[in-house]
DNA sequence: TATTTAATCAAACAGCCGATTAATATAGAG
DNA sequence: CTCTATATTAATCGGCTGTTTGATTAAATA
């Protein structure tokens, strides 16, 4: 057997190995994004290792470590990366020229819109700000529902004093409700789907989103009785 | 200095080392689990370690293994013991003879009730039923949604037949709002109190209970307003 | 009283975690 | 062509995890 014990740089195409990568461009960090990306957003920050990532990136920790310089680091930036698009989506939506036009109705359908094509919001919210010692709850109350809670309270005040909505509600209370109705169902959808038979398409979502506004306006009760 | 190095049992009353401690009853497994129901409870299974139960309730990893077997072990005879009179409670509701009797605001005043005197019921859903990943969905799925939830439905379909709810209402999708005007309030307690200033104690409860109440049966929409 | 059984803890174990180091290989500048 | 900067990995580090072992002490039993 011909065996070359020293050979330097005899493999022109290592499949893997210590040393910069052939190639200009790099794609290891996208990669290492994307994997943090979806395991994180399902699964959590804590329950998540830098080596399952680096894995499912094949990629190594060290390299996670180069880049972000630690665990939080790629938490952080795949974070900013991922609610980009919602920011954006959101941000029109507290504009002041056209807040003051905004109705209920039209929240709600947007922000349902928004849960339903960025299944990973949900999740987040579940894991990372509802609970205990979760590590989102800072920023999103102060960039989330810190500014949409009080443009909640404040349409359904004005609401009030146009004479659309009952003025013997309050108004908090009122912007709680139709919070509850609007998030929970996709919070929720892991057990729903299980004892309600509730899907999540396109199609199950303009409907839980008629009959919710129907069921925020109007409420449950038959017409002809009385309250 | 009179040294005497080898004491053998020379402190009647040691305050704490190896050996079955004296005293017939047996205090260390109950404080084990009341350590673990309020670590648990609050932080969620995979967040807290044995040590820390063990050093909260002035014992040690081993005895937990002794009494438990291992830390999925405590959890189960925690969850099982702090879930009793939850689950006596809820029996009733469940109970035939009086469930063809039940209405909607009822059903919501006990559930209510329920989950602000049982705090933890609420981080328990999040952290273990609604996170991926959580180690009691099934379970709960199993005891509690799978038998509640059709309870609401059938309550609903019986409630459309007597004409007393509006019949154009998918029953699914309505006991999916009244669950979640019930139950998220509970959830979101952490951001709703900053956010929209709102507390839990035993009055700002049945305030919420009656509000909820209100809208789920009348809708937000003023009287007069055409539909 | 002698022996077994029950209860407890200190110490150690193997395994996984995030993070670091040192080596290595390419890219690009001079 | 040489040298430095960049990007990557294998190997390792200290620390923490759940679990196990063995010693130790009291209670129960005979």
């Amino acid at each position: 057997m011909f065996t070359t014990s020293t050979r330097k740089s005899a493999s022109p195409r290592r499949p893997r190995g210590p040393g910069r990568p052939a190639g200009s461009e790099s794609e290891v960090r996208d990669s290492l994004l994307t994997a943090a990306r979806t395991l994180f957003l399902a699964r959590g920050f804590a329950s998540v290792t830098i080596r399952q990532i680096a894995a499912a990136a094949g990629s190594s920790p060290a390299t996670i470590h180069y880049h972000f310089g630690d665990k939080l680091g790629l938490y952080r930036t795949m974070l900013e990366q991922a609610f980009a698009p919602v920011v954006a989506a959101l941000r029109e939506l507290g504009d002041p020229s056209r807040a003051d036009q905004a109705d209920i109705g039209q929240v709600v359908r947007l922000y349902s819109r928004m849960l339903a094509e960025n299944p990973w919001v949900p999740s987040l919210i579940v894991q990372e700000v509802l609970a205990e010692g979760g590590r989102f709850r800072e920023q999103f109350i102060e960039h989330f529902a810190g500014r949409l809670a009080p443009l909640f309270v404040g349409i359904i005040r004005r609401e009030q004093a146009h004479g659309t909505v009952r003025s013997d509600l309050d108004p908090r209370l009122a912007a709680l409700s139709a919070i509850s109705m609007t998030v929970f169902p996709f919070l929720a959808l892991p057990v729903t789907s299980r004892v309600l038979g509730l899907s999540a398409g396109g199609d199950a979502t303009e409907r839980l989103v008629e009959h919710t506004t129907r069921v925020l306006f109007d409420g449950i009760r038959a017409a002809g009785d009385a309250p």
